[in-house]
RNA sequence: GCUCGAGUGGUGGAAUUGGUAGACACGUUGGACUUAAAAUCCAAUGGACAUUAGUCCGUAUGGGUUCAAGUCCCAUCUCGAGUACCA
């Protein structure tokens, strides 16, 4: 009997779609396991081989823990909403919505036939309205509740409003916009409803506020950080600039501590949550406020992480862009400041990330008054001052930060040194530990802990200053400028945002005619017909403004739509919850739901979500929790990343350019130029655009040029009856060089021993001529890793792998190249290994006659085999070792196919082992030894160590350290008997050659040493 | 620059608390079967010398700790990822 994979694996996942088998239910007597993977784009080119890893590891875990008797929730769905179905779409005008359900089939597809044990049931899509209902109806929540820091938890908006009925707003501690007056009790009750209303959204989670905002011009939106690469857009590679425009922006500064404190008490990857650290960005200092000494005495806030410093300020910066530059700068110095400002906001961010080397700044003519001393302190501008960070203004200490002391140096300002033997003459003194405090008043002779304590008391004390925290996080802006999003469930009336009620959700994406901004600038949305909300009392609907105008407005509630929509991350930040309940109509999940299936045991996927969704999705989380939502305020107590499947890429040479050596070397004489040209035309007609074997190209002489390398033609062609041509034109071999371009080219064109189909090849490319080969026959190419991409022509299809070698080799495969965290290169050619395996495991169960399983009873040999297994592969997967235990898999069954094991009591533990990793064999060999339905909840094998006890140990014995020898002894003998037994043994004597040995060392059951 | 991670055969990679380096595969070479190929099976495979036994060198480099180091410590180099005038 055959192994005929693609027989039985068609089987099984027809069996498994019917049965429902791994459909979780939200009520059972088990314990839960909720194993997540992060949700696909589906996009257009389908899956790589790549996409696979993290589910065929995630599957493998939910189907280790369903044989380990947990009721397991896997699902899958689609984070549908984006970019390239969009850019698609404005290109062709065809709808969005229909490219992406076109490639979810595509995805599906694939998916399926690689045999994972998603829960399809569950499934969601972020751009199905009745999935975004739900995300625009957390963006109400977020809308409805405000942060009470006194509480340290997101409150709902109402108990702020009655706080400010009863008492006003003085005694709130809310995070909030910086610059909100105070007003007592009675105002608020003499305030219009537009102003409460303009006073709340200062308040609110989620609010509409002017801001400074990374915008693409090219894309036509706006970016957040975590989209802008290197200064340019992550997608694209577009130039990105700062522009003024009002978004809805989320509050997640309110959470910054909660959010770095919460990484302590999950299981993630410490890269992971460095950089989620790295990006919240704590730091510790004080808040100072100085004072101009002229009479207008206008105050300048400074965050500093070195309160112990202050002393050594010898001057301020302010960022060009600080409001107080235009009050203060002197008559004399305006000009120079205007200067520097005007060219200064002309450098992109870009370029003055690029150019952080050259130090610029201006003199304002004013000075501030140092909150100690008194002595007066000059104000500059520098743009090595940033507006968005901490106050956008800088006390600089010139010999404790380098920046500052670079500053001085080249403007010729003071450098107080105010450190205890240290040298500045150099450089700045910035290390921490090793400061002791002079020149300093009061903080003479202290260390840097006790200096900072005392310099926030002095402080404190003068109302100049306190102790604070600063964070890097900013909020989150959360409108963009683009149709493929979920619209936002709000309406305009005079001007301020008006929340959609719960039922008239979800409010679904208008048709448009085209997808690109409008002719006056306005986003995608703007290009909709009907796009005015229109109510009365409990019948509301989407209308024209034309019909919106036409109403009675009696009773009226609406007005135009938001023309914004959410960001990609939006949809993502709650999927996981909705999974547990995924068609409640009426909830975004139930209570029950949620009560069973609590959080997410496993999740698993890439790390570059890692400042993105991941944040955000704790911070929706966090939010959630506050109001009393979900039960755990993190989303997943453990995550893994696994790691990128890199291409190999294929590459063909091909001649581009010649070059001739001429014997006057540098003085080229006039009657060169027509010889030149002959030349050139001469080697384009005959060379250019031939491919050279990768093999030819390696044996000889180069230069390494500017651009590459450059090759003597000599070497290479010299007997070719092609260059003929040339030498009866009179040029010679010797004298000429050629460069050549370095071409991706199809890896399905090339084999695994590195050789090129020339005939498909040429056939798929134009501009080549003839092939030049090394040896007749075989066409050589050169490869090189690289990330798998269609561009790259590097990219392996794992339709192609399923149906050549079936899905279990694949998902043995993809485990077997290396840990999964670690990113690797693919390497089809390998695939025979774990494929040969497969065949080898099904010989023990089936030879030409059928079935060969017996009840013989096992042997000693055989149990240890299985037993060594059970315990191998069960601490492999609990450690997501999965390389190792394919490995593993492959001892076994090699050692039983040579122990000729055919008992029953053996091999069906062994099909229940193997069914995590390569369940379609699994489930076929378990129905052909008689059993009936799936193996897939089917007990896993128990490890018993009985059998793994030994009597012996083949111990090595080693001198100085080296292993010469082994041994084989009783493990029940002493350390003397063994050592004893070693000296006796005529190889030790051998190695001593007559020397007494100066010592022995014997470890029980491990090794012998002896020294000497 | 800073933070984190990693350097082991021709390749992917094994190696539990320091205890036989190179498991398991791929590839390569030789052989069996076959008209031939595929498939399958057998043997060899870190390097050098010797090829009968054996000897020496080997986990990026240089030191160190230890009876014993891929593993621990110090320094250096290289590669990768993230982040960046963050005060």
């Amino acid at each position: 009997m055959q192994y005929n994979f693609n027989e039985i694996e068609a089987k099984w996942q027809k069996y498994w779609a019917e049965n429902q088998t791994f459909k979780a239910e939200n009520t059972s007597e088990k314990k839960k396991f909720y194993v997540l993977d992060m949700f696909p784009y589906p996009s257009g080119a389908g899956l790589h081989v790549g996409h696979p890893l993290g589910y065929i590891a995630s599957d493998i875990y939910a189907r280790y823990k369903r044989h380990k008797g947990f009721n397991v929730m896997h699902p899958q769905g689609y984070d549908s909403f984006g970019l390239p179905a969009e850019q698609y779409a404005i290109q062709t005008g065809q709808h969005p919505a229909i490219t992406t359900a076109e490639n979810i089939k595509t995805y599906r597809r694939q998916l399926d036939q690689i045999g994972f044990s998603f829960d399809w049931s569950r499934e969601v899509r972020t751009s199905d309205p009745k999935y975004y209902k739900w995300t625009q109806w957390v963006f109400i929540q977020l809308f409805n509740s405000w942060y009470n820091k006194d509480s340290d938890k997101a409150e709902d908006i109402e108990t702020l409003i009655s706080m400010f009925s009863s008492d006003g707003n003085a005694n709130i501690n809310a995070v909030c916009d910086d610059d909100i007056a105070v007003f007592s009790a009675a105002d608020w009750k003499a305030f219009s409803s537009k102003e409460q209303q303009e006073i709340l959204l200062q308040y609110r989670l989620t609010y509409l506020a002017e801001t400074e905002v990374n915008w693409c011009p090219a894309l036509g939106t706006v970016l957040a950080n975590d989209e802008i690469v290197n200064g340019v857009s992550e997608r694209g590679g577009h130039a990105v600039v700062r522009k003024k425009m009002t978004q809805w922006s989320m509050r997640i500064s309110a959470y910054a501590q909660r959010l770095l404190d919460g990484l302590n008490k999950i299981d993630w990857p410490q890269p992971l949550k460095d950089s989620q650290t790295n990006w919240i960005g704590r730091s510790q200092g004080a808040s100072v406020t100085f004072y101009t000494n002229d009479d207008e005495r206008h105050p300048i806030e400074v965050f500093t992480t070195r309160p112990d410093t202050i002393f050594g300020a010898s001057f301020m910066t302010l960022a060009p862009e600080h409001e107080l530059v235009a009050k203060i700068t002197t008559a004399e110095q305006k000009s120079a400041v205007e200067g520097y400002i005007e060219a200064t906001a002309k450098r992109s961010e870009r370029e003055r990330m690029a150019d952080v080397k050259t130090i610029s700044g201006a003199f304002t003519g004013a000075y501030a008054e140092h909150p100690f001393s008194k002595n007066p302190i000059p104000i500059w501008i520098g743009d090595y001052v940033l507006a968005g960070y901490g106050t956008g203004a800088v006390m600089s200490v010139p010999c404790g930060d380098q920046r500052d002391y670079d500053f001085a140096k080249k403007f010729d300002i003071s450098i107080p040194n105010i450190f205890e033997g240290v040298d500045i003459s150099e450089e700045a003194f910035a290390d921490k530990e090793k400061t002791i405090i002079a020149n300093s008043d009061f903080l003479d002779g202290l260390k840097y802990k006790k200096a900072v304590k005392l310099a926030i008391y002095e402080l404190e004390k003068l109302g100049q200053g306190e102790g604070k925290i600063n964070y890097r996080l900013r909020d989150a802006v959360f409108s963009r400028q683009r149709y493929w999003g979920e619209p936002f469930p709000v309406y305009y009336v005079d001007g301020m945002p008006q929340m959609l009620d719960k039922k008239f959700l979800p409010l679904a994406l208008p048709e448009v005619d085209k997808y690109l901004p409008t002719e006056t600038g306005e986003p995608p949305l703007g290009n909709a017909k009907e796009w005015h909300w229109l109510q009365y009392g409990n019948e509301g609907k989407v209308v024209s403004e034309e019909e919106f105008n036409n109403s009675s407005p009696s009773g009226r509630l609406g007005g135009a739509l938001e023309l914004n929509t959410m960001p990609g991350w939006a949809g993502s930040s709650q999927y996981f919850n909705r999974y547990m309940d995924p068609h409640n109509a009426d909830e975004i999940f139930s209570k029950e739901a949620m009560d069973y299936w609590q959080d997410v045991d496993l999740y698993i996927g890439g790390s570059e979500h890692a400042t993105g969704h991941l944040l955000y999705s704790r911070f929706w989380q966090k939010f959630m929790f506050d109001r009393g939502l979900v039960p755990k305020d993190e989303f997943a107590k453990k995550l893994i990343n696994q790691g990128m499947i890199t291409g190999t890429s294929a590459f063909i040479f091909r001649i581009s350019e010649g070059y001739y050596k001429w014997d006057n070397g540098l003085h080229l004489m006039d009657d060169i130029q027509p010889q030149l040209e002959i030349f050139d035309k001469l080697f384009d007609d005959i060379y250019k655009g031939c491919l050279i074997s990768f093999d030819k190209l390696e044996n000889c002489d180069c230069y390494e040029g500017v651009d590459g390398s450059i090759y003597k033609l000599g070497d290479i062609l010299k007997d070719s009856e092609m260059s003929s041509r040339l030498t009866k034109a009179g040029f010679e071999y010797k004298k000429i060089t050629f460069s050549i371009s370095k071409i991706h080219t199809p890896v399905e064109f090339v084999d695994n021993q590195n050789n090129l189909d020339v005939a498909k090849f040429m056939s798929w490319s134009n501009n080549i001529k003839q092939p030049i080969y090394n040896h007749p026959d075989s066409f050589k190419v050169s490869r090189e890793v690289e990330k798998m991409s269609k561009s790259k022509y590097n990219v392996v299809n794992p339709d192609d792998i399923v149906s050549d070698y079936g899905a279990d080799s694949l998902r043995l495969y993809e485990m077997f190249l290396g840990p999964l965290e670690q990113s690797k290169p693919w390497n089809t050619a390998g695939i025979t290994g774990v494929h040969g395996f497969l065949k080898k495991l099904w010989k023990l169960y089936f030879d030409d006659n059928g079935s060969k399983v017996t009840d013989a009873e096992p042997s000693a040999e055989n149990l240890k085999t299985l037993h060594k297994t059970i315990k191998k592969v069960e601490e492999d997967i609990e450690n997501f070792s999965f390389n190792t235990s394919v490995s593993t898999f492959m001892i076994c069954v090699n050692e039983l196919t040579a122990q000729k094991c055919t008992s029953k009591a053996i091999l069906e533990p062994l099909a229940l082992l193997v069914s995590p990793y390569a369940p379609h064999i699994a489930e076929e060999l378990w129905e052909q030894l008689g059993n009936t339905g799936s193996i897939s909840t089917i007990d896993f094998p128990i490890f018993e160590p009985k059998h793994l006890v030994e009597s012996n140990k083949v111990y090595p014995i080693s001198f100085n350290g080296k292993m010469k020898f082994t041994m084989e002894l009783s493990l029940d003998l002493s350390k003397d008997d063994i050592e004893a037994a070693v000296m006796a043994h005529e190889k030790t004597q051998q190695q001593l050659a007559g020397r007494t040995p100066k010592k022995v060392i014997v470890v029980p059951g491990k090794i012998v040493n002896i020294v000497g």
